[in-house]
RNA sequence: GACCCCUUCGUCUAGCGGUUAGGACACAUCCCUUUCACGGAUGCGACACGAGUUCGAUUCUCGUAGGGGUCGCCA
């Protein structure tokens, strides 16, 4: 039998780390086995659920690559994937539980699920074999009086309904998994394979919710400039260690060695320093070209602008190996954009620190000034013999080249910079800081 | 309070009776180097505790402690 999973979120809020890496699993589960993935919306709860949230969760996994072959936007045979449309099929449900004997009303209506009371043992791929003794505790209440139905009720129905085989979510649901096979049972229908799936904790050891830092999809990643491959990579180490070399590994390698039974039984902390680790590690692999479009709303962000993709992908990439996050981009890259970036105090300081620096700079844009051919080694080539005129080493000489091409005390090599910036713009920056800073020591 | 899950370096983890307890992140030092990074090397650093079982426990069992979860007309 093919396997069915699904993700079944609840449209409260933003999605969540922990919602997104259950999500994670679960389409992991489908793609390995060539299964099928479904999004259903578990949206029982009018007063709480929103469009905006079940938008957001929906933007979320879409930006994190997980595709669903059936549910909201896609279809499918098991439909409507909101629950708030399938009140007919609980209906019927409710109905067969009725003729069983199974369901008595409350006084002001409500209506509640004869639980059996006998041991049920629910069968966990993660956890094993978890036996419950007959409960003491109250039927449970699967109606409201105004005739909607609560979450255990339309999980169930919606997972026989459309024959889910696998349910992998998080372990604050096993607890209540016995009502579920309870009512499996009262239905007549096959339980699905559990895995329950360990939680994941900030670092101080609570749980994490919808405040803490890292914990929304949208606000802590999309925006915080992070990459969905690495995301992607991180949050599947949280809980699980495939059996591999490396923990850096692709989506396409993670979808071969996903296995459920290897998934953790222990809660994980989360690591904002080892998500920001995978997030470098896949920055400095994409190509100028992806690492422009993916920065390029940073860049806007911060006022920078330009004509020149290639020149701009150039630009980003020549930083590549020095951010972990798409947010830090502009910071070492403005001046490749704009020729008014400012000198930063401590490059004014070193720039006025030693009487000679002025003739330095000058020997060095004399030389360069007779350069014809524009090359990164052209460049080095000038410098070079700048300094050797001068009986100085070329590391007198860069440092300051780098303080008036940028303004900054760091950034990438100082004959990229240049040679990306070009010649003219080489000459009047130098000219500039001379202007501006040098000559203006006392 | 009852019930359920969990417990190896600071963090994520490997380990499935005998290991100098391995790796990754972080941290520290060194090397590389025109800066900052990257990269390389080295170092720091853990089996929660107590009983059993066993020739031998990180590994199996029980207990204790600690952490997390559930017990809603939330999901």
């Amino acid at each position: 039998m093919s396997i069915r999973v699904r993700f079944a979120p609840s449209p409260t809020g933003d999605l969540h780390v922990g919602g997104a890496r259950t999500a994670l699993f679960n389409w992991l589960m489908a793609r390995k086995s060539g299964g099928t993935f479904i999004l259903r919306v578990e949206d029982t709860d009018g007063a709480r659920n929103t469009a905006e949230a079940a938008a957001g969760i929906i933007k979320g996994m879409r930006w994190l690559g997980l595709d669903w072959d059936e549910g909201p936007e896609v279809g499918g045979d098991c439909g409507p994937y909101f629950q708030s449309q399938r009140k007919n099929i609980y209906d019927a449900y409710f109905k067969k539980l009725e003729d069983a004997g199974r369901v008595y009303a409350e006084a002001d209506g409500a209506m509640r699920f004869k639980f059996s009371r006998t041991a049920i043992t629910v069968h966990d791929l993660v956890c094993g074999d978890v036996t419950f003794a007959p409960t003491e505790e109250p039927d449970m209440t699967i109606r409201r009086p105004d005739g909607s139905y609560i979450f255990h009720f339309v999980n169930v129905v919606d997972d026989i309904e459309m024959r889910m085989t696998h349910v992998l979510r998080g372990e604050d649901h096993l607890s209540n998994t016995w009502k579920h096979i309870d009512l499996f049972n009262a239905f007549g229908a096959t339980p699905p394979t559990y895995a329950h799936i360990p939680l994941i904790l900030n670092p101080d050891g609570s749980k994490m919710s919808k405040r803490d830092e890292g914990s929304a999809i949208e606000h802590s990643y999309m925006n915080a400039g992070f990459l969905p491959a690495a995301v992607f990579n991180y949050l599947c180490m949280l809980g699980w260690t495939p059996k591999a070399e490396s923990e850096k590994l692709s989506r396409e390698e993670l979808t071969a060695l996903f296995d459920a039974d290897a998934i953790h039984s222990s809660n994980a902390k989360f690591d904002l320093k080892k998500a920001l680790w995978f997030n470098a590690q896949y920055l400095r692999e994409l190509s100028p070209e992806e690492l422009l479009k993916h920065g390029r709303t940073f860049l806007a962000a911060k006022g920078l602008t330009w004509t020149d993709d290639a020149m701009a992908a150039a630009a980003v990439h020549s930083v590549r190996e020095k951010v972990s996050l798409l947010t830090e981009l502009p910071e070492w890259v403005h001046y490749f954009f704009r020729e008014d970036y400012p000198f930063e105090a401590d490059v004014v300081t070193k720039l006025k620190a030693k009487p000679e620096n002025a003739g330095l700079l000058k020997a060095a844009a004399e030389q360069l000034a007779q350069t014809a051919e524009w090359t990164e080694q052209s460049v080095h080539d000038a410098v070079e013999a700048a300094a050797k005129a001068l009986s100085v080493k070329p590391g007198a000489m860069m440092p300051l080249l780098r303080f008036a091409l940028s303004g900054q005390s760091r950034g990438p090599g100082v004959t990229t910079i240049a040679h990306l910036i070009g010649k003219e713009k080489t000459l009047a920056r130098i000219e500039r800081a001379l202007g501006e800073v040098v000559e203006n020591a006392v």
